[in-house]
RNA sequence: GCGGGUAUGGCGGAAUUGGCAGACGCGCCAGACUUAGGAUCUGGUGUUUCACGACGUGCAGGUUCAAGUCCUGUUACCCGCACCA
């Protein structure tokens, strides 16, 4: 019989329908495993190699645990709201949500073509009114605690669009569709205070099991950083407060830079000669994009403010105050404390401007370059300090600035709040009223879900406001709070909303009275094991652990972290080493492939291809080795012995293989596990198989290959499902060799083999070493000083 | 500039963490079956040498009986962040 997979295939994805296997329900008295991948953004051009990547992975992880006794949640679902599916809708007039339900069609018979073991019945969309009305109660519940609020802050301006981007969307200073220029403006949005969790974001790395790189971009992306606020009197009257890591550096502080947004600019202009110039440089730095201002760094630029000045609170000493752009308003306090014989960007300052330079730590020569090496060093030029190492200085200047009450010590982080507003149509709206009484006012529960309206033309306006702003009949409402004339707001949210929660409505996905239940909650969460992209390290990972954190704090969650482990995939490139990409003409489509060869040729390839957290290039030619081996599994079937024991011939090869599988699944390691059973099979091929060695093989590559080995298991004659059987045990002594092959070195070389019972002793192993033919031509006229054994290994002879 | 990673045959990649480098697969070579083969099966395949052997994990050193693996230095490439005080 030929080995049909397209036949086969669909024969068990409809039993395995039928009979719900995969459907998982709360379970108290059983372990529970809840598998989670990265929910798709349901695009146009359907799924690609580059899902199937991670979806099978944990499809294999999930079977397996499934079959070890876990009661499994694996869910899928559709994160469809975004930009893509909005640009579509205006290019081609059609409403999102429809160009969204085809694609979340086309999606779903891609899956089930690929036979993932999701739970349907939990299937979820971000774009459903039912779901994003919980989406819309985390805001209100974010705002209510002060964690959402409205401020004015520049945004990405495309020229040409007319609209506000998002940081993503802007590529190279450039806006990521149009290619034309984007510059800063001012606009006022929607903001969570993804700071306030800092710490705890940080904190709760410890608790989770990440890769250490995922850890380490995190916290290099909350950027904390130690040191002290410190005051600077000025001859205003008033106090310039900075943030510096290195308050030992002080005496070093030869002048000041404002940031071209500080407020005291404008607070000072009465008393600044040259306001209109300085005004002039702010405005300049404002028309700069945040690209040029850090891409065109070479110069430093900047200017004097003559009329204020600021005192060294250690010397006295009146300093100079400069503007300039190399000064982030978003740091610290907008302004800094400069030390030019230690920091490179004040030095090239000073360099330019001709201002002191005073070396603090010594080590260098700061007349030639800064001298940076200063995390250790012995302070000099710097009054009481002098002689201390610093460290010791650090501690000695904060004490005393403290007892001076000029300076406290501050933990500063890199990390700002998250914007939270979208100019667009295809979001979820933000559920606020804004009233020109009461303010911003936030809806009812009970009015939630706050739906998207229809709207004739989802078209940007010329003011870059929502497409909801044309609508004017559901823009304009009574406030709830004084019934008087008010106005919704019409700014939706970005598309990471719906995915920093949609772990927890899979727990209880049609639950109409509250996000989730607490029984399905706690026995679900936290999610045992998360794999997705390196990409998504910093922004979705961190944004959903915010989430989840606040929803702890409010007593929604009764876990802090909402992933206990995460993994994270490398990409599918094309077959040259190049990225997939349509121009490139080098996109596979998984449904070719499953035509060709079929679902479980795939599966098994896209899992072969190599290092599962490596990035690895599709080979066309490769694939065919692995449909060559599901092709030899098939055909061996019509040549095996009658009889359901495990041979002897084959005993230990197959309890080494159901080890060697079982461990490699749970460390990602999946193109060594199916190494072995290609080994395996080779065995099979030389010495003949059992009914019993073959039904082993066939539930060690089911999780991989679930169609074709249930149909054997089938033609077997065994009754029920394979994917319902118990994972197969080993015998750990049964995977220990009877004989082995020492290999005997002479002089650390390798100059022979011998076997031997795996029992022999030392001594025996040494005499067969010495014996051994090859090895006499290499001791003959030695003397042995030296024998090393390593036990079930090799023999190393050390001759003079 | 800062942070992280990678480097092994013609190719994708293995190597129980210091113990036979190149598992497994692709490709290639030879043979078998065949009217035919881009199907299948069998054998071979790191380089070099007629052979014994010698050499071989980006490069240069070192530690060790023994190094792809550990240490020091160095080069190239990839990813993330980037004037973060």
């Amino acid at each position: 019989m030929k080995y049909d997979y397209l036949r086969i295939e669909k024969k068990w994805q409809d039993i395995w329908d039928d009979e719900c296997i995969f459907r998982a329900e709360v379970e108290p008295d059983k372990p529970k495993f809840y598998a989670l991948i990265e929910f798709p953004y349901p695009s146009g051009n359907g799924l690609h190699v580059g899902h199937a990547r991670p979806y099978t992975a944990l499809d294999i992880l999930s079977r397996k645990r499934k079959r070890e006794g876990y009661n499994v949640l694996f869910p899928m679902g559709w994160d469809a709201f975004g930009l893509p599916t909005e640009n579509y809708a205006i290019a081609n007039k059609v409403h999102p949500a429809d160009v969204t339900r085809e694609n979340v069609a086309k999606f779903k018979s891609q899956c089930k073509l690929l036979g993932y073991s999701f739970d349907w019945d939990r299937e979820i969309n971000t774009t459903e009114p039912e779901y994003y009305k919980w989406t819309q109660w985390i805001f209100l519940k974010l705002f209510e605690h002060g964690l959402a609020y409205k401020a004015k802050m520049p945004v990405n301006w495309c020229t040409s669009c007319k609209c506000v981007l998002a940081n993503e969307e802007v590529v190279d200073g450039v806006c990521e569709r149009c290619g034309a220029d984007v510059e800063r403006r001012e606009k006022s949005q929607w903001m969570l205070k993804i700071t306030a969790y800092a710490q705890k974001l940080l904190d709760g790395l410890k608790d989770v099991d990440y890769p250490e790189r995922v850890k380490l971009q995190q916290e290099n992306w909350i950027g904390r950083s130690e040191g002290a606020e410190v005051d600077f009197n000025t001859d205003a009257g008033d106090v310039l407060k900075v943030f510096t890591t290195r308050p030992d550096t002080l005496f070093g502080a030869t002048y000041m830079v404002l940031s071209p947004e500080h407020p005291y600019l404008k607070k000072w202009s009465d008393r600044l000669n040259n306001y209109e110039e300085i005004c002039e440089y702010a405005r300049q730095a404002a028309h700069k994009s945040d690209f040029e201002r850090s891409e065109l760094n070479k110069d430093k630029t900047g200017v004097r403010l003559d009329g204020v000045s600021a005192i060294n609170p250690v010397n006295n000493e009146l300093i100079p105050i400069y503007v300039s752009d190399y000064v982030l308003m978003t740091y610290g306090t907008g302004a800094i404390m400069a030390v030019p014989g230690h920091d490179t960007r004040d030095w090239e300052f000073a360099k330019k401007f001709d201002l002191p330079i005073v070396e603090v730590v010594a080590g260098g020569d700061v007349s030639i370059e800064p001298y940076l090496d200063t995390e250790t060093g012995t302070m000099v030029n710097s009054g009481f300090l002098n002689g201390m190492e610093v460290p010791e200085a650090k501690k000695a200047i904060i004490e005393r600035l403290s007892e001076l009450g000029l300076g406290t010590p501050m933990v500063n982080y890199k990390l700002r709040d998250w914007v939270f507003s979208r100019q667009r149509y295809w979001g979820e709206p933000i559920p606020i009223i804004n009233c020109p009484k009461c303010g911003h006012v936030p809806l009812r529960e009970e009015d939630l879900p706050l739906v998207l309206p229809d709207v004739d033309s989802y078209e940007l306006t010329d003011s870059g406001e929502s497409p909801l702003s044309q609508i004017r009949e559901w823009v304009e409402v009574e406030c709830p709070k004084c019934g008087g004339p008010a106005e919704r707001e019409t700014d939706t949210m970005p598309q990471w909303a719906g995915s920093s929660w949609y772990f927890l409505r899979y727990t209880d996905p049609h639950n109409t009275e509250e996000l989730a239940s607490q029984k399905a909650m706690d026995y679900w969460m936290p999610v045992d094991w998360y794999n997705g992209g390196m990409e998504h390290t910093t922004l979705h990972l961190l944004y959903s652990r915010f989430w989840h954190h606040f929803l702890y704090d409010i007593g929604v969650v009764s876990t802090k972290e909402p992933y206990k482990k995460r993994t994270s995939h490398g990409m599918i490139l094309g077959d040259g080493g190049e990225k997939m990409s349509k121009s490139r003409g080098n996109v596979i489509n998984p449904n070719d492939i499953v035509r060709e060869y079929g679902a479980d040729t795939m599966r098994l390839y896209i899992m072969f291809i190599g290092d599962f957290e490596k990035a690895a290039a599709w080979s066309s030619t490769a694939v065919k080795g692995c449909k060559r081996f599901l092709d030899r599994i098939w055909n061996l079937y019509g040549q095996l012995e009658n009889s359901e024991k495990i041979s002897k011939a084959n005993e230990t090869e197959i309890h080494k293989t159901i080890k060697k599988v079982t461990g490699d699944i749970e460390e990602l390691k999946f193109n060594t596990a199916i190494a072995s059973m290609m080994s395996l099979l080779n065995k099979f091929q030389d010495n003949g198989a059992t009914k019993g060695d073959y039904s082993i093989l066939l539930q060690l590559l089911n999780p991989f290959a679930p169609h074709i080995t249930e149909e054997l298991w089938q033609m077997l004659g065994h009754d029920g499902l394979l994917s319902a059987t118990p994972w197969p045990a080993y015998d750990e002594e049964k995977t220990k060799d009877e004989r082995i092959t020492f290999a005997i070195q002479v002089n650390g070389k390798l100059r022979s083999t011998v076997e031997l019972d795996a029992d022999s002793t030392n001594d025996e192993i040494v005499e067969a070493a010495k014996r051994d033919e090859k090895v006499q031509r290499f001791i003959a006229d030695k003397s042995i000083v030296k024998t090393i054994v390593v036990p079930g290994k090799l023999v190393n002879l050390i001759a003079k």
